[in-house]
DNA sequence: GTCAATTCACATGAAAGAGACCACGGTCTAGTG
DNA sequence: CTAGACCGTGGTCTCTTTCATGTGAATTGACGA
């Protein structure tokens, strides 16, 4: 690429022929002044939590809700408005989706007394010893404090109840401060997983996010398309459409604004004038397209080598396979390319996350007399295929 | 023909190990006045 | 005397192995009609 034609890209790019006004408003870091169809249910958080501004102890509340449906953004607001209100009040939130910082018990406590601007080394300490600087950190602060817990149902999933178990109950301990919980989940049926005693005392209250439907998130969407995008680049039919797709996927608006600002960036990329409904289309693949060559090319190479062994397998017309083929390809891979051999149970396990992350499909079937095992299915279309494969490529990963 | 027992090929769980990373405190060493 | 290098100990974290147990329907084989 010569000089002069990076010039002319970076100057239409930072002009971006007009589509975007602020791309900001489109994403998920956003918080909007007021959220549309969501009053009953911050007027709920706002009633639960308003005790904290006479330094009473707070219940801990449960908020529940498929994604996108405005559950993070919605307590939020409310949280921030109220240790904005009084001073008294201190608010730790913690997305625990988070990698590196809520994995383990060790590294959430560590962080949220790093919030509370205690110093805290990455590793190296006892775990009780973090427990007992986050307690004493919160006592002196003498405030009612609240931790927000987003996405809850990851944390548990990855380490278990007992660190709930032991928040929930640090109000004993505590001389001089409150702590309340504000959990965050998608999943409904999370709460039945854990210790009855933790989901008792965290779910003291209760608020439910209902999906958006189709109407909603198109006032949604008119409301910050209107701050997004100069004025008459939209095509009539367009919010429509993004809002009935995103619809579709349970009402998640965050798809939905995903999806026109992807729509925005593919027209700003053609230099083209106007959104049109052909660019949602567009938009959507692009994402799902994205999503996975990222989810791909972060894998490790052991999780490739098992992919490389489906793709093999399928591309030389087997139908049915099954883990013990994958296995034997993999073997054949390891070996020939001087890689670390794992247990077939290791693989195994690399096969459900494979099928976790949407790359190959899995389904466990009883064949009888010829024993349990999963029949592995590759999703990818073509266009995906070839650049996974170049990946692999890549990583020298490619039989043959 | 019917029905319970058997069997296969893994799935799934739990526990423990390996090796990397890190903090902390003690000891050693070289440089300084 | 002191700052900094170095070492040993004790801790976490991630990935993995090892051992153990679970699973569901095709097959088998005993049994009775």
């Amino acid at each position: 690429m010569g000089q002069l034609s990076l010039k002319e890209m970076f100057s239409t790019y930072k002009e971006g022929n007009g589509i975007f006004k602020n791309k900001d408003i489109l994403t998920s870091r956003y918080i909007p002044q007021t959220i549309a169809h969501r009053e009953d249910q911050i007027n709920q958080i706002a009633k639960t939590l308003a005790p904290s501004l006479r330094g009473e102890k707070v219940s801990n509340l449960f908020v529940f809700g498929t994604v996108g449906t405005g559950k993070t953004v919605s307590t939020n607001t409310v949280v921030k408005e109220l240790e904005k209100t009084s001073k008294k009040i201190k608010i730790l939130y913690m997305n625990c989706k988070m990698k590196n910082v809520s994995d383990t018990e060790y590294r959430l406590l560590a962080e949220l007394s790093r919030m509370m601007g205690e110093d805290i080394p990455y590793t190296g300490l006892p775990t009780d010893r973090v427990y007992q600087i986050f307690f004493e950190k919160i006592d002196s602060l003498g405030n009612s404090v609240i931790l927000v817990l987003d996405e809850i149902d990851a944390l548990v999933k990855k380490i278990g109840d007992g660190l709930l178990y032991n928040l929930t109950r640090i109000n004993e301990n505590l001389k001089k401060s409150k702590l309340s919980i504000v959990g965050i989940s998608n999943d409904i049926s999370f709460t039945e997983t854990i210790d009855p005693r933790v989901k008792s005392s965290l779910s003291e209250e209760e608020i439910v996010f209902p999906p958006y439907n189709a109407t909603q998130l198109k006032d949604i969407l008119t409301q910050r398309a209107g701050m997004a995008f100069s004025d008459g680049i939209i095509e009539p039919g367009v919010i429509q459409k993004c809002a009935a797709l995103a619809a579709q996927e349970h009402g998640d608006a965050r798809r939905a604004l995903d999806l026109l600002r992807m729509a925005g960036e593919i027209v700003e990329r053609a230099g083209e004038k106007n959104i049109k409904t052909e660019h949602i289309d567009k938009a959507e693949e692009k994402l799902d397209f994205d999503r996975l060559i990222e989810v791909v090319r972060s894998q490790p190479k052991q999780s490739l080598a098992v992919l490389s062994s489906v793709i093999r397998l399928t591309e030389d017309g087997h139908k049915n396979i099954q883990t013990g083929d994958v296995f034997y390809v993999y073997e054949k891979i390891c070996s020939s390319r001087g890689l670390k051999l794992l247990t077939q149970r290791r693989v195994s396990d690399l096969i459900a996350e494979l099928d976790m992350m949407g790359v190959i499909n899995t389904r466990v079937i009883s064949k009888g007399r010829y024993g349990r095992t999963r029949e592995i299915r590759m999703l990818l279309g073509e266009n995906l295929l070839s650049k996974v494969k170049k990946i692999l490529t890549e990583n020298d990963l490619l039989p043959n």
